[in-house]
DNA sequence: TGACATTTCGACCGAACGTTCGTATAGAAC
DNA sequence: GTTCTATACGAACGTTCGGTCGAAATGTCA
């Protein structure tokens, strides 16, 4: 059990990091073989197909945003200052060095959004369940009286999910420097809005 | 002269479907070939490489782009009107039923972005001259009176582009009825801001 | 030491990839 | 009618793809 295991995790530890530059589909088996210095039927008697391996490599990213920066935000009290853990953590994930192409997830978000499978599947169910966790966090500040009573929470879910993107958009893709900044000014419009006692509400 | 650029419209037209669909890289000169009937070689004949394809069709997609939402923007009034066209046509764009899966650049920016060479250069200099054109046209709502005086355009620029790439997202991979509602609804309260005498300002 | 299961390897497969080359078929120009 | 050029074709190149299979190595435990 434990000789294959490690490999196992050595190799999807490189998977991620090749995934998260090259994309799902970019990741080879004869590449990621020969990077980690196994034969290719080495390595492919650890996941029965390619389809099994991107499940898997999305799996152990997904583990590794909850470790990174799920579970660690949600020791924050709840409220604004959760949510702002929440960011914080966030943006140190998409700069983490072991991915050196940017969070797998939104990678992976882009390549599947129009390929039917599992691997579909679980992003989509995964993503979904992001979108819940942000919204209940939203939820919480209102209960705890940091945020404004009638907030949508699940529109500031979808607005932080979009600047979090467009942070990443502006960093990878056009390389700005100010990205980091431009993201921060977008959160605290963000929060100042839901804060406010009585405020905008369009249908 | 006429007939090849005939032929090299047809294969655009079908190579920025595709491409919509299953990214640059997934585009294949073979699958693109005998899905216009034609052979691999005559095809290939138009363009000296794959590279020099993708580029092209990336340049046929952004003069798509400009022609779709651009330039008919540009002709409301400047100022906030102008901004609530662009968004709507924007929006019109991105649900093109010649366009299966979504807008070609965004698709692209995802999976061009570790990846140097002259399509990734392309994509990240129009990018910019899109994020320049929602600046200024913000810079023009300013000076007509619409937004206020300290509004800071390229960070509306960010934030605009951001909740687009937020629909795409809830649209294409989440498939939520609800994303044109979410980004409209995000859009107010964008606009809103802006319209504000003073509101907040934060570095 | 011997038996046994796990783990890895090397050789190989058919298919598809991007690309090259020589050639056939048009229509326009002379 | 002949030449010339644009346009397309078919066959093949070398490489890489995901995937299979049987044998060799590497343990683990009596």
């Amino acid at each position: 059990m434990t000789r294959g295991a490690e490999t196992r995790e050595r190799i999807l530890d490189r998977a991620i990091s090749l995934a998260s530059r090259d994309g799902l589909g970019g990741l080879t088996i004869g590449t990621l073989a020969s990077e980690l210095g196994l034969s290719k039927s080495g390595l492919f008697a650890h996941f029965g197909s390619k389809e099994d391996l991107q499940l898997e490599v999305l799996r152990a990213a997904v583990a590794r945003f909850e470790d990174a920066v799920m579970r660690p935000a949600f020791r924050a009290p709840r409220g604004e200052r959760r949510l702002r853990s929440l960011l914080d953590h966030w943006l140190r994930w998409a700069t983490d060095p072991a991915l050196p192409g940017g969070c797998v997830m939104v990678a992976a978000a882009a390549e599947l959004d129009d390929q039917e499978g599992r691997p579909r599947d679980f992003l989509a169910a995964k993503q979904h369940e992001l979108l819940e966790s942000l919204a209940r966090t939203a939820r919480f500040a209102v209960e705890c009286g940091d945020f404004r009573a009638d907030l949508d929470a699940e529109q500031l879910a979808f607005d932080l999910y979009s600047i979090f993107l467009g942070y990443n958009h502006s960093k990878r893709l056009l390389r700005d420097p100010r990205a980091e900044k431009r993201v921060r000014a977008a959160f605290e419009r963000l929060v100042a809005d839901a804060r406010a006692a009585k405020a905008s509400a369009k249908a």
